[in-house]
Order: C-alpha cells, then sequence, then structure tokens
DNA sequence: TTATGTGAAAACATTCACAGCT
DNA sequence: AGCTGTGAATGTTTTCACATAA
C-alpha cells in the first residue's frame, strides 16, 4: 500500500508524538551537515549515528511523516531536508521578539542559530532606560512599552523572554495578550498560561543540577578516586544556599 | 511499615526515574520561593501548582526519595528542601569550567544560578588570544592550554561547553581524557563521549523550532488566517535555507 | 476529616525482529 | 542482498482512585 498521493495523509494524520517531534530538528541538523558535506543518499544507521539515536528509533521517527525512504537504498538528503523542514514549519519564516537585554538577551541576540533557519528578530525590548536605544547586533533596543506595538506591527509569533525572574510573568501576560501564542522562557520561574498558549523552557541550573545529581551517583559507587573526598555530610553541617535562582 | 530509620533505603533504593529527577529542580525552586515567603507546610497540591505539574505526578515523585510529608497535613518545606537538595547532590560543592568566552559564555559566567546553588566556576577558558588576560564577572579569561591543569588543579568535575560548533568535539574530548565525567553542551552538535560520561544539551535553535511546529499545527487548523498561506510547496521548489546553525 | 503514599490501569515511548520492497 | 517500514513486545511515565495514617 501506501501509492505516491497519499503519502502525506497516510501518517502525520494529525498527530506526531510529542518525543518525536523534540528529536526532528537534531535529524534536520545532521542531514544539513552531511548536505554540506555533499552527500546525497544516507541510510536510517548512518544518519542515526550523526544524531545521536539508533536507527530503529530514527525509522520509527521518520515513519510518522511518510514513507520517504527507499529499501534497499536509504534516504534521499535533499528530499528528506525538504519534509522535516516542512513538518516542522520552517519553510515559512517566523518572527520572533526578544524581552531583556541583559547578559542573555545580547548573547540571543547575536546568535547565528535565529536568522539561520527560518526565524527571524523583530526588535530587541528591555525596561531599563539606559538600554534603550543602544545598538545591538544591528537593532536598536527599544523601549518595553513598544511592546504591543511590535508584535501588532511585525507579526511577532514568538516571544523570547530573557528578562530577570521577577519580570517574566507580567512580559509573558503582556505578549499573551497581545495574542502571542508560543513562548520561550529563560527566566528561572515557572509561567502561567492560558490554554492553547505553548511554552518552551530553557534553564542552565537545573540542567546543571541534573548532571550533579548523576555525577553524584557515580561517585557515590564502591571504587573511586575522589580528590576532594567529602563524606556525607551530617544534615545541618553544609549551609547549603538558599538563594533563588536569577536570569 | 517505613520506621523512621530506614527512610532513605526504603525507597531512593538506587534508581529514581528519570523523569522525576528532571523536574526535582523544579519543586527545589518552588520550593526556595516558598521558604522565602515564609511559608512552613504546603500540601501537594499548592506545590503542584507552583511547579507547573499536576498532584498526583508531585507525590509519586516525591515518594520516590522517601516518606516525607505528613498525611492530613502536607509537607514541611524546609524538610523537603533540605532531602531534595541532598538528593540531587546540592549539599557539596560542585566545580564548573566554561569553556568558550564568546557571547554566550560571558551570560554564562554572569549567571547568578551558578554560585547560588552550589555550582562554583573554577574558570573561563577560551582559544581567542586576544580574549585571554580579559575579566568577565571577577575571572580571567586563560588560554584552552590550561585547560587540562585547570581540571585538575580546581577538581573541575563538570564542564561548561559554549565554543563555537567546530571546537565542541575536540574540547570535549580533552575534557573526558582529563577525567571530566560530565558536560553541559550548548554547542549545536551532537557530541560523541565514552560510556559513563554524561552529557545534557541546550539547544536554542531545537526549542524555537519546536515551537514553530506547534505553532504551525495551531495556524494549521481548519479556518485561520495565514499570513504567508503556503501551500505544499513541490520538492525542489522552495529555497530552503541550509545554513549550518551555530553558537 | 484531610491529604499523603501507592497499587493498578492507561497512555506513551522504545526496542525487537522480520516481512516486504527495491 | 540490503535497508526500510512496522506490528508486536517490552519498558517507562502518567494518571486514577482509594487505603492508610495523622
Amino acid at each position: 500500500m501506501t501509492s505516491r498521493q497519499n503519502r502525506q495523509r497516510d501518517r502525520a494524520e494529525r498527530g506526531i508524538p510529542e518525543a518525536t517531534v523534540a528529536r526532528l530538528p537534531v535529524y534536520l541538523r545532521a542531514l544539513t551537515t552531511l548536505q554540506d558535506g555533499g552527500v546525497a543518499t544516507v541510510s536510517s544507521e548512518e544518519l542515526a549515528t550523526a544524531a545521536g539515536v539508533n536507527s530503529a528509533k530514527l525509522r520509527k521517527d521518520l515513519s510518522h511523516l511518510g514513507s520517504y525512504g527507499t529499501r534497499g537504498v536509504g534516504y534521499e538528503v535533499e528530499y528528506l531536508v525538504y519534509q522535516i523542514s516542512r513538518e516542522l514549519g520552517l519553510t515559512q519564516d517566523w518572527v520572533v521578539a526578544i524581552i531583556g537585554v541583559g547578559n542573555l538577551g545580547r548573547a540571543l541576540a547575536g546568535y547565528g542559530g535565529f536568522a539561520s533557519r527560518g526565524f527571524r528578530v523583530a526588535g530587541l525590548l528591555d525596561a531599563d532606560e539606559s538600554i534603550v536605544g543602544e545598538e545591538i547586533s544591528g537593532m536598536t533596543v527599544e523601549h518595553i512599552d513598544r511592546l504591543e506595538d511590535m508584535i501588532a506591527d511585525h507579526g511577532v509569533s514568538i516571544a523570547v523572554i530573557a528578562t530577570p525572574a521577577g519580570a517574566a510573568q507580567v512580559v509573558c501576560d503582556r505578549v499573551v495578550a497581545a495574542g502571542v501564542t508560543s513562548v520561550l522562557n529563560f527566566a528561572p520561574v515557572v509561567l502561567s498560561v492560558p490554554e492553547g498558549v505553548d511554552v518552551r523552557k530553557v534553564d542552565l541550573s537545573i540542567e546543571l543540577q541534573i548532571l550533579a545529581f548523576h555525577e553524584q551517583r557515580k561517585a557515590g559507587g564502591p571504587g573511586d578516586y575522589d580528590p576532594v573526598a567529602d563524606d556525607g555530610a551530617p544534615p545541618g553541617a553544609t549551609q547549603y544556599v538558599e538563594a533563588v535562582v536569577e536570569a
């Protein structure tokens, strides 16, 4: 089965697993790298290795998009790049606003990954008057008062929040009220948003804590070199810091 | 059952689910916020709301650490903060090295979240001679040649890689060879590491692409305004951008 | 009475292993 | 002969619903 014509509807029938969606960008990056290297065709085994997954998972993931490979051969790189881009919505441009121009906001403004894959930064906004007007990566920082205007004028559909923790929810409420339904949050707070709004979170501190957990487990195993041999300190002995983390 | 004495071994018997580990830092943050607000006791319902999960999940997660609540009452905030901190390995200090002092590296160096929760930055390293010696957030940037020395001298156990994509694997190989077994990678590449080394990845571009996917689905529903209405373009018709994303 | 802790059920995700197509 | 695509099996995570304890 699976005639050429109804590939698109066969699978992808409203509903690619979330775990798969999260891996598609990784596949896409591996594919574009191969493409830059002049590779025209790739097997699931090769692509899986490049993407850091196993081949069964890769094939299952791709099968949710449709039947884009050739048995006995593999996948045509260019075709697959196009199909994944399309599935992810990267064949159209998305307009992004960056709110909060501290260290992180500046880093984001200069990040090459925005421009290069269909994400256009409409502008940078900050509440701090002393920063407003400053030129960063070819953009002039605007006052946060301009937020709603900018969203409307430029058709912003993704808001990147890089403010301090205390300002994040207020900013989030404003962008949502202005019609934005996708938010990428770098502030270390749990944002609450109405139904239908997507929030994704990038949190350095959380990643470090997860690493620490595993690191501790390794060190705790029997027989380890343990340079600064610290025992299981008694409760209360360690002055564990309570300060709330801020962006 | 579950006498006071063997709480620790009862559950947590080698093996907290990974999904739970990933949420513990979120609970911890919610708890410290409550603590700062003077709250002494919290119910699973309240804490779950603050952490952005449902209460059943929260209770199941906490049950993997032990039985730290009181039926009919809730959890003692301070006690739970300590237990989670301990489980995550935050009652000891972890030494971090940041490699790559571009925009992102600078942002990371100035990030409050490091110092405030048991993560100490041993130093900043970069290959660019013109940056070496520069003072950033109270630290002097050192040359990448010093990498192995720094890891040995300061007992670095977590490496934060914030280099361009092209340098990331080489840097990773070096830190692993020097004995580091936990890596936080900001470069947009899949790092390959030997068994026993943990890598976590933070990738802005991937997060944006996941948001774009969902945004597209929303817009794609029947009856929508669809600003740049793009049909199912034939393969090859669209000049989709191929540029590799870089940090 | 109230809210935790947890078996059991359901949903979701990964891996296996091979039929089927090129 | 080789590699995809996929049912079936296995493993993990979430949710349900209630016995249990304060």
